[in-house]
RNA sequence: GGGCGCUUAGCUCAGUUGGUUCAGAGCAUCUGGUUUACACCCAGAGGGUCGGGGGUUCGAAUCCCUCAGCGCCCACCA
C-alpha cells in the first residue's frame, strides 16, 4: 500500500527490488513499535527480539517444510487461485480489487435438455462462455420443482455432453432459476461441489484467457473468453435456448496490476494434511493441559479442531520464505524438496538418474509460504531449536535438553495474543510444539480484546481514531495510559479505549504521589505508639493481606481489570481515605517513629502490588523511600507473600467506619462542619475502638444508657447512636427517618421468617443456609426493638 | 449459511457450584465542602422489574424452553 501511494506498481519491480522496499519498511516501523513499547514500560528482554525473516529463522522455516514433506504431511493439490490473464501470473487475494458498488452484469437463463426426454431445465449463469466446461447440474435436494430430476442426465448445449443432475445444499432455492450449472474448472464453489460429487474437471480456458480445444467448438478456440461470451449468446439465441436476460449487480474482482477481470484458475498448491498432526494439539487444550483465557474459547477451538481442514501454505507473494521445491520438468512429479539448491541438485540427479543436471536446470517454486507457516515455530526457532546440534533430521525431533536456552524458555508461561488469530497462529504453534518437542509450547493463552474507540469502532487509519501513544504519554504519563487501558479490558471483552480512562489513570498516579508527599513529610518523635495508630496498622496489615489474596485470585484467572480495580480501591479507599486519615498527626505535629516506619513499610507493600500496573511512579517512590541501588529495584524485588488475615480485625474496623460514616452523614445533612467536635452518645459496646472513632469522626464518645432528649440519631445493627443537638431537632423528620428504616426492616424480617416457616426450606436447604437465616431473623428483631423504642420516645 | 458468545444502574462491566440484606463496582450525575498530602481533591446521596414471555424449585440475575435484539469467527451466492 505504501508503494502504491508513492505511485509504484508491484509489476514495475522485480522480486529483489520489492524485497528491498519491504525490508526498509520493516526496519522503520518495526523499530517504532519497539520504541513505543519501551516508552509504555513493557518489561521485555530487548536483547532477544526476533524476526521471522532473519536468516537463521528463515533457515528453520525451510527446514521444517522439508521435514514435514519428508514425513508425508505436505502434499501438492489443486486449488483455485486468482489468475491475471494479461500479466500471465497468479495474484494474491490482496491484489484483487473489488469495486465496492459492484458492476452491472447480465444473468442469462439457458435451457438444457434432459436426456431421453422432451423436458428441459433452465439454469442461470453470468458466464455462458464456460458452458462447455460444464460437468454437472445441481439443484437443491429440498426443491420440489426439481428433485425428481436428481440422478438423471442433462445435455450440454451444442456439444451434447452428458452430465449428471445432482442434489446439493449449496444451491439456493430462491436465486436465479434454482438450477446451477457446475463448472469445476472455472469457479471455486463449483470446484468444491465437483469434489463432493466426483465430477469431471474440464478446463476450457488457456492461461492467456482464450478458449482451448477442450471446448469442442472450433470457432471458439483461440478466441478471448469475453469475445466468446458475445458469440455464444448469439448462438444460444439462434438456437432458441436462451430464455432470459436479467440485469444484476455483482462484485467482480479485477487485478490490481492490469485491471483485467480475474480468472479463477485451478492450480497446484502446497498443503499440510492437518488430520493426524493436529490430534495432540486438540487434546492438549481439551484436557486443560494448555489453558485458554477466557475459557469460552475452548469451545471455539474444539469446533475448529474437530473440523480441521487441510492448510494451504503457498501464497502468490514475494515477501516471505520461498517454498523450497525445485522443478526440473513439466510433469507432476518432476520436482524435489530440499533445504539448499546443492541438495536439490543431488536429489534431482538421484530421482531422474541424470547425472548431468546442474543448478541451472532447476527452477525454484516462485510462491512463498503463508506467514503463519513461519510464525508457527515462534516458540522454538528464536532459540535456535532447529540448529543441527539439537534437531535430529532422522527422527524429526528436537532434543531441548542439549539447548539450555530452549530448555529454559520452553514451555513458556503465557502467550498473549488476539482472539482472531487463535487458529491461524495459536493452534499451529501448539501443533508444531507437539510435532517437534512432544510438549506444549506454553501453559496459558491470554486472548485480549480488540482495541476499539468509544463508539465500538475498530481503530483504523482511515477513521483517524487511533491515538498517537507518544502524544498520550505526554498528556497522561505512561502509567496513566497503562492504567486507563487496563481499566477498560475486562477479560474476554473488547477494549473500549477512552481518553477519560487515561485521565482517571493520571489522577490515580497523582493520588499516589500526594500520599507519598504526606508520609514523607512527617517529622518523627520518640513518643510511644498510641493505641489508635497501633490499631490502624494492624487493620491495614490485615486489609492488605485480604486484598493480596483477592489479587492473586484475579491474576490466576487473568482478570486484569479486576486485579487493577482491587489495587485501585485498596490504595484510594483503604490506604488513603481510611488508613492515612487514621494515623495522620494533627497539622504540623510529628508522628511517633514506629508508626512512621510501619507506614512506610505498608506503603512499600502497596507499591509492589501497584508496580505491574504503574511501573514508573512506583519505582520512583521506591527509591525515594530509601537509598537503593539497581539490584534492589522494585521491578526485581520479590512479590509480597499473601499471609492469613484476621477477619475479626477487619470486622471491628468495618463497624468503626460505619459509625464514622453515620456521623459524617448527619454532619452533611445538617450542615455541621467536619471541624466541629461533636458528642456521640450510645449504649453500644465499642470501647475497643472508641478512641479511634473519636479521631476519625471528630467526636467525643459517651457511653450511656440514657437517650438524649434533643438529638439526631442513626442506627447501626441493633445499636442507636445520638448526637445531641444545640438547636431544636425537627422531631417529625427524625420520626419519618426511623419509620422508614423500621418499615424496611420489618419487610425484611417478614421475608426471612416466611422462609423459615416454610417446612420445605428448613428441611431442604443446607444447614449453614438455615442457620444464617435464623441469625438474620434475630438481628432484624433486635433492630426493630431498638427502632420501636426510639419512636416511642419521640412520641 | 455453519459455529461461538452476549443482553444486569446514564456508560463500561462484576456477580465463581441456585441460598450470607444479592441486586454490586468504577466512571458519570446530584448535594455539601478549599488557609490543613491531594479540587487531577474530600464527605455524602440518588439511580436497575437483572432484554420479553413461560417453566423447574421451598428459593432463580444464576438452570431449562421460547421470542426479540446485538457481536465475533469461519464459509460466502451461480
Amino acid at each position: 500500500r505504501m508503494l502504491r501511494e508513492k505511485g509504484i506498481k508491484k509489476s514495475d519491480l522485480s522480486r529483489e527490488e520489492f524485497m528491498k522496499y519491504a525490508w526498509e519498511w520493516k526496519e522503520k516501523y518495526g523499530g517504532i513499535i519497539l520504541e513505543q513499547l519501551k516508552k509504555l514500560g513493557a518489561s521485555c528482554d530487548w536483547e532477544r527480539t526476533s524476526f521471522t525473516m532473519d536468516q537463521e529463522y528463515h533457515d528453520s522455516v525451510v527446514r521444517v517444510f522439508v521435514d514435514l514433506y519428508n514425513k508425508g504431511y505436505i502434499y501438492r493439490g489443486l486449488r483455485m487461485i486468482n489468475w491475471d490473464c494479461e500479466a500471465q501470473t497468479t495474484i494474491s487475494n490482496e491484489e484483487v480489487i473489488y469495486n465496492e458498488d459492484g458492476e452491472k452484469s447480465l444473468l442469462y437463463s439457458v435451457k438444457y435438455q434432459i436426456k431421453d426426454s422432451d423436458e428441459f431445465v433452465t439454469i442461470a449463469t453470468q458466464r455462458p462462455e464456460t458452458i462447455m466446461g460444464d460437468t454437472g447440474i445441481a439443484v437443491n435436494p429440498k426443491d420440489d420443482r426439481f428433485k425428481h430430476l436428481i440422478g438423471k442426465k442433462a445435455l450440454v448445449p451444442f456439444i451434447n455432453r452428458e452430465i449428471p443432475i445432482i442434489g446439493d445444499d449449496y444451491v439456493e432455492l430462491d436465486f436465479g432459476t434454482g438450477c446451477l450449472k457446475v463448472t469445476p474448472a472455472h469457479d471455486p464453489n463449483d470446484y468444491e461441489i465437483g469434489l463432493r460429487h466426483n465430477l469431471e474437471v474440464v478446463d476450457t480456458i488457456n492461461l492467456d484467457g482464450t478458449l482451448n480445444e477442450k471446448c469442442e467448438i472450433d470457432k471458439y478456440v483461440g478466441e478471448d473468453r469475453f469475445k466468446v461470451r458475445k458469440m455464444i449468446i448469439k448462438d444460444l439465441r439462434a438456437a432458441d435456448i436462451l430464455v432470459g436476460e436479467e440485469e444484476f449487480v455483482t462484485k467482480i474482482g479485477r487485478s490490481e496490476r492490469t485491471n483485467t477481470i480475474v480468472e479463477p484458475k485451478l492450480s497446484l498448491q502446497w498443503f499440510i494434511n492437518m488430520q493426524d498432526i493436529s490430534k495432540k494439539a486438540h487434546k492438549a487444550v481439551m484436557d486443560d493441559e494448555i489453558k485458554l483465557h477466557p475459557p469460552k474459547f475452548k469451545n471455539t477451538y474444539n469446533h475448529w479442531m474437530e473440523n480441521v481442514r487441510d492448510w494451504c501454505i503457498s501464497r502468490q507473494l514475494w515477501w516471505g520464505q520461498r517454498i523450497p521445491a525445485y522443478y526440473f520438468g513439466e510433469g507432476e512429479e518432476d520436482f524435489v524438496v530440499a533445504e539448499t539448491i546443492e541438495e536439490a541438485v543431488s536429489l534431482a540427479k538421484a530421482k531422474t538418474g541424470n547425472d548431468a543436471l546442474t543448478e541451472n536446470d532447476l527452477q525454484q517454486d516462485s510462491d512463498v509460504l503463508d506467514t503463519w507457516a513461519s510464525s508457527n515455530i515462534w516458540p522454538i526457532a528464536p532459540f535456535k531449536g532447529f540448529d543441527d546440534a539439537y534437531f535430529n533430521k532422522k527422527t524429526g525431533k528436537i532434543d531441548k535438553k542439549k539447548n539450555p536456552e530452549l530448555d529454559f524458555f520452553y514451555p513458556t508461561n503465557t502467550l498473549v495474543t488476539a482472539p482472531e488469530i487463535l487458529f491461524f497462529w495459536v493452534a499451529r504453534m501448539i501443533i508444531a510444539g507437539y510435532e517437534y518437542l512432544d510438549e506444549k509450547p506454553f501453559k496459558n493463552v491470554y486472548l485480549t480484546g480488540i482495541v476499539r474507540d468509544r463508539q465500538r469502532r475498530k481503530m483504523s487509519k482511515s477513521l483517524g481514531n487511533s491515538p498517537d501513544p507518544l502524544e498520550l504519554i505526554k498528556q497522561y504519563g505512561a502509567d496513566g495510559i497503562r492504567t486507563g487501558m487496563l481499566f477498560s479490558s475486562p477479560a474476554g471483552n473488547d477494549l473500549l479505549f477512552d481518553e477519560k480512562l487515561c485521565e482517571q489513570g493520571r489522577n490515580f498516579s497523582n493520588k499516589v504521589w500526594n500520599a507519598f508527599r504526606l508520609v514523607n513529610g512527617w517529622e518523627t518523635t520518640n513518643e510511644a505508639q498510641s493505641e489508635i495508630n497501633q490499631q490502624a496498622v494492624t487493620w491495614f496489615e490485615n486489609r492488605f493481606n485480604k486484598a493480596l489474596t483477592e489479587l492473586e485470585d484475579h491474576f490466576s484467572k487473568f482478570r486484569m481489570s479486576d486485579a487493577l480495580m482491587t489495587v485501585y480501591k485498596l490504595i484510594w479507599n483503604d490506604f488513603c481515605s481510611w488508613y492515612l486519615e487514621w494515623v495522620k498527626p494533627e497539622y504540623q505535629k510529628p508522628i511517633d517513629q514506629k508508626t512512621k516506619e510501619q507506614t512506610v513499610q505498608l506503603f512499600e507493600s502497596v507499591l509492589k502490588v501497584l508496580h505491574p500496573f504503574m511501573p514508573f511512579i512506583t519505582e520512583e517512590l521506591w527509591h525515594q523511600f530509601a537509598e537503593r541501588d539497581s539490584s534492589d529495584a522494585l521491578v526485581v524485588s520479590p512479590w509480597p507473600k499473601a499471609s492469613t488475615f484476621e477477619d475479626s480485625a477487619l470486622k471491628e474496623a468495618d463497624l468503626l467506619f460505619e459509625i464514622t460514616s453515620g456521623v459524617r452523614n448527619i454532619r452533611n445533612s445538617k450542615g455541621i462542619s467536619p471541624k466541629e467536635n461533636l458528642d456521640l452518645v450510645s449504649v453500644a459496646k465499642i470501647s475497643g475502638i472508641a478512641s479511634s472513632l473519636e479521631k476519625l469522626a471528630n467526636v467525643t464518645f459517651k457511653s450511656s444508657n440514657d437517650k438524649p432528649e434533643n438529638a439526631f440519631s442513626f442506627v447501626i445493627g441493633a445499636d442507636e447512636f445520638f448526637i445531641p443537638a444545640t438547636e431544636n431537632v425537627d422531631v417529625e423528620s427524625e420520626k419519618k427517618k426511623l419509620e422508614e428504616e423500621l418499615n424496611y426492616t420489618k419487610g425484611f424480617m417478614n421475608s426471612v421468617s416466611k422462609k423459615l416457616s416454610n417446612e420445605r426450606f428448613v428441611s431442604g436447604a443446607p444447614e449453614q443456609v438455615v442457620a444464617n437465616e435464623r441469625k438474620k431473623l434475630a438481628d432484624a428483631e433486635a433492630k426493630i426493638k431498638t427502632l420501636e423504642e426510639s419512636l416511642e420516645k419521640l412520641g
